[in-house]
DNA sequence: CTTTTATTTCTATATTTCTCGAAATATGGA
DNA sequence: TCCATATTTCGAGAAATATAGAAATAAAAG
């Protein structure tokens, strides 16, 4: 991951509705939720959900699959690997032996 | 960890500069670097640089201590963990078994 | 106490981002 | 085809953030 991905990441979740949709998808990883129904549960307006939805979905964050008329959206959990990968690199300057398990296993789930 | 303070330290880490500055006080964890070489080696201003090391500082996600004329500054790897603890809450709807571990590891060095 | 070095605070401008109604697009069904 | 449902794109004003020079503060040394 370069630094221009990582601040895009980064700047995705920096918002509250689009943290709160991030998470909302980590909690229901794999499976995801269609965009409706994040809609509904967080009280957001479609167009403004929609609009965080794209951004976190250009940032490598979150997937989208059509379903007929709704689109579901789940939580790329690699996308979040790479994130945390990036923060820590090098962490201590130390043997990446350290904080390698640490970052493979983000996607636990 | 409440939505305002993860917002505010994902914020503080969606700038190219903060970002970098982060970055270079986790490499140098757990001793950190006095302002004066952070500036030196990001090449910027010292205001500008000040100015992001105190957004940092106040998102938990370093400290600082004087020494003598300068002022040390060390990433603090506990509001890391504490961050992505927040990202990753009830992560899959799953057991904390799962998740746990990869959190806690975050402060390994 | 004056000077030098290290860093911060102040300030103003420039830039970016957020929000959401209205209009547009896509899908499925009658 | 025509309609209802689900979602996205557009647009523009309001709000938040970034930058860095100049002045202020803090500490050490002469």
């Amino acid at each position: 991951m370069e630094s221009k991905n990582a601040i895009e990441a980064l700047a995705a979740l920096a918002q509250e509705g689009r943290l709160a949709a991030f998470r909302l998808l980590v909690k229901h990883a794999p499976d995801g939720l269609p965009a409706g129904e994040i809609a509904e549960r967080l009280e957001m307006p479609p167009s403004t959900l929609s609009t965080n939805l794209s951004i976190l979905a250009r940032a490598g964050l979150v997937s989208a699959t059509r379903e007929g008329r709704s689109i579901r959206y789940r939580a790329d959990m690699s996308g979040m690997a790479a994130l945390l990968a990036y923060l820590m690199e090098d962490c201590c300057g130390a043997s990446p032996a350290l904080c390698d398990p640490v970052i493979s296993k983000v996607t636990c789930c």
